[in-house]
DNA sequence: GACCAGGCACATC
DNA sequence: GATGTGCATGGT
């Protein structure tokens, strides 16, 4: 028997897909781009990190051992449009250093480590967080890991599941504890939320018309009838 | 010109 | 443990 919040969190999702479609993500050519892109987004729009990318695949450095050896410079350089760009260059740096004493070629060679190690090794790297560590668990390594981000604090608060300052590990476990454990609808489920939180949910004005989400909004209760 | 973006580490209280 | 601050670019 499903509690209300499990109905409610698989119906806002069917409800996130059917008017919104396949999200498709992560968008890239290669787990190790998503791991790159993963960093860049840190408080960053997107569009910005495309840029980075976009410098980095001209400079041929979407490869693990050529950009670990190529000269801070050029990968600060490259990387400049997504911001914070001396501090992204030397975490990246940090990821690729741990996969080099993991004698790995790819991020695939990581596969003989089990999910909740790996989610420990990769909080380990300077630079990689909650968010980072599981955004790189679950779409570039396909691990059933669910991730959370602002813009799922935000929307949960506003439909009354969690409060504002809800930590991660807490949000988090909404979803974990709500949800059947499947690397394909965690995947579409954080996009998803994304998409709709830049086009609907945003910090200062909330526009809920024409939102997915908006018929799940707690009711207000009815103003009582004079008799 | 202020505000925001698919965070994180570190200092300070 | 909670709160504040630096990091930096580009779009709205």
């Amino acid at each position: 028997m499903p509690t209300a919040t499990t109905r409610l969190l698989s119906d806002m999702f069917d409800a996130m897909l059917v008017q919104l479609g396949p999200s498709g993500w992560w968008p890239a050519n290669s787990p190790f781009e998503v791991i790159v892109g993963a960093i860049l987004t840190q408080n960053t729009n997107w569009s910005n990190v495309e840029k980075a990318i976009a410098n980095l695949r001209r400079h041929d450095l979407l490869d693990p051992e050529r950009l670990r050896q190529a000269r801070p410079e050029i990968v600060e350089a490259c990387i400049r449009p997504s911001g914070f760009f001396r501090q992204k260059a030397k975490k990246i740096q940090n990821f690729l250093a741990f996969l080099h004493q993991e004698h790995a070629t790819g991020m695939m060679d990581l596969a003989h480590l089990g999910t909740a190690e790996l989610r420990e090794r990769l909080l380990e790297i300077k630079g990689i967080g909650p968010e980072t560590a599981d955004s790189i668990l679950l779409y570039a390594l396909d691990r059933p890991v669910f991730v959370v981000d602002a813009y799922t604090a935000r929307i949960c608060n506003r439909h009354g599941l969690v409060p504002e300052d809800v930590a991660y590990d807490e949000l988090q476990d909404l979803f974990v504890s709500h949800l059947p454990e499947r690397v394909e609808q965690y995947n579409e489920y954080h996009a998803l939320l994304v998409r709709v939180g830049k086009e609907w949910c945003r910090k200062r004005e909330p526009r809920c018309a024409g939102c997915p989400l908006q018929p799940f909004l707690p009711r207000h209760s009815p103003p009582a009838r004079t008799p």
